[in-house]
DNA sequence: ACACGTAGAGAACTGGT
DNA sequence: ACCAGCACTCTACGTGT
């Protein structure tokens, strides 16, 4: 793969530099001034007279190649290509045989050529989902993106889906489990790793697979790949709703104590990190005096005021209890 | 208007068998 | 592997300040 593309850059960019070299020739003119020779100043982007000095164009725009890489270091600065993708089962990298029937120089194949040219076609995509391994691939990908299509996710949830998908089938946890049983799992964990959660009942309308067999692939795989599902902290929510209901950084600062306290004082297990920020932007706002209503906070954070008339009162309490206490050297494990 | 509490329903996870 | 129970959240409603 690498000796192709090496190949194909190196044409690039062999290919530009004589354009540029052409471009060079054909823009020698004459000054309409002094009569002297004028040459294209590319790094000023300027056009101008070598002899009077007379600027015939100025702000041109440089379309010769960057002199930058943006990869690899001494790599090829081409962009030339289509982005790889893991939601084709090569990568998006495959070459295809083309149907036009048609040789390089445009010319109609004859028919006994076309014959040929059919049975390669068919050899090739014969080899190019060779083992079982790319082909039951090559199936669940397409199942991953009719899903999705379905519910409405967007192409980067299709990615990590297409993502767990592959680690789970390189390692071996497909034997004894339908393909579209681990497709449907891979798009809810992806979904829900996006936080654009999609429910069980909304993912079994459209899997061929019913609920509990999802429920079942998901925690194996969950389990397995030791995907870290559920957003973990409900410190990132912080900075968004502070700023979308105007809470001081004084305020925001407190807020995210609150969550610590409440952390180390182990109430935060099993609770939605969403509700959870949200009460805390809610008693910070009752600490700094800037009286946030509950429903305010309900509406920016996407959570039930009943919720956070739940937790805020917990969250004060712990902060009480740990008055006392500033115990740092105690970190109590806030997953179990 | 806002804060607060409660009841009933539903969804997702856990543990027992 | 399956099922029942459980903790959590939501909606809806009523009450108090």
């Amino acid at each position: 793969m690498s000796e192709s593309e090496t190949t194909i850059s190196s044409y690039t960019r062999d290919e530009r530099e004589s354009d540029e070299r052409t471009e060079e020739s054909e823009s020698v003119r004459v000054c309409p001034e002094c009569g002297g020779s004028v040459v294209a100043d590319e790094e000023h982007g300027e056009t101008v007279c070598t002899d009077c000095g007379l600027v015939l164009e100025e702000d041109a725009i440089d379309r010769g190649p960057e002199w930058r890489s943006f990869d690899r270091e001494g790599e090829s600065k081409s962009r030339v290509g289509a982005p790889t993708t893991k939601m084709m089962h090569d990568n998006g990298l495959s070459t295809n045989i083309g149907w036009q029937n048609k040789d390089a120089y445009g010319n109609t194949l004859s028919a006994e050529r076309r014959q040929q040219m059919q049975r390669l076609r068919t050899w090739h995509e014969r080899f190019r989902t060779r083992d079982s391994k790319e082909r039951n691939l090559k199936q669940a990908l397409g199942e991953i993106d009719r899903m999705a299509s379905a519910l409405g996710l967007p192409e980067n949830v299709r990615e990590t889906a297409s993502v767990i998908y592959r680690r789970a089938l390189s390692e071996d946890l497909l034997p004894g489990r339908s393909i579209e049983g681990v497709a449907s799992a891979s798009l809810y964990a992806a979904a829900r790793q996006a936080n654009t959660p999609r429910s069980l009942d909304e993912l079994t309308a459209v899997s061929r697979v019913d609920r509990m067999e999802l429920t079942r692939t998901y925690r194996y795989i969950v389990r397995e790949l030791k995907l870290e599902v559920a957003p973990a902290d409900p410190a990132q929510y912080l900075a968004r709703f502070a700023s979308e209901l105007g809470l001081s950084d004084e305020g925001e600062w407190r807020a995210r104590g609150l969550l610590k306290t409440a952390e180390e004082a182990g109430v935060t297990s099993g609770k939605s990190p969403v509700g959870l920020a949200a009460a805390a932007v809610y008693a910070a706002s009752l600490l700094t005096n800037e009286a946030l209503t509950q429903s305010q906070v309900s509406d920016v954070a996407g959570v039930s005021e009943v919720t956070i008339r739940n937790r805020y009162k917990e969250l004060l309490d712990a902060a009480e209890t740990a008055e006392g206490t500033p115990g740092a050297g105690d970190r109590s494990p806030a997953g179990a």
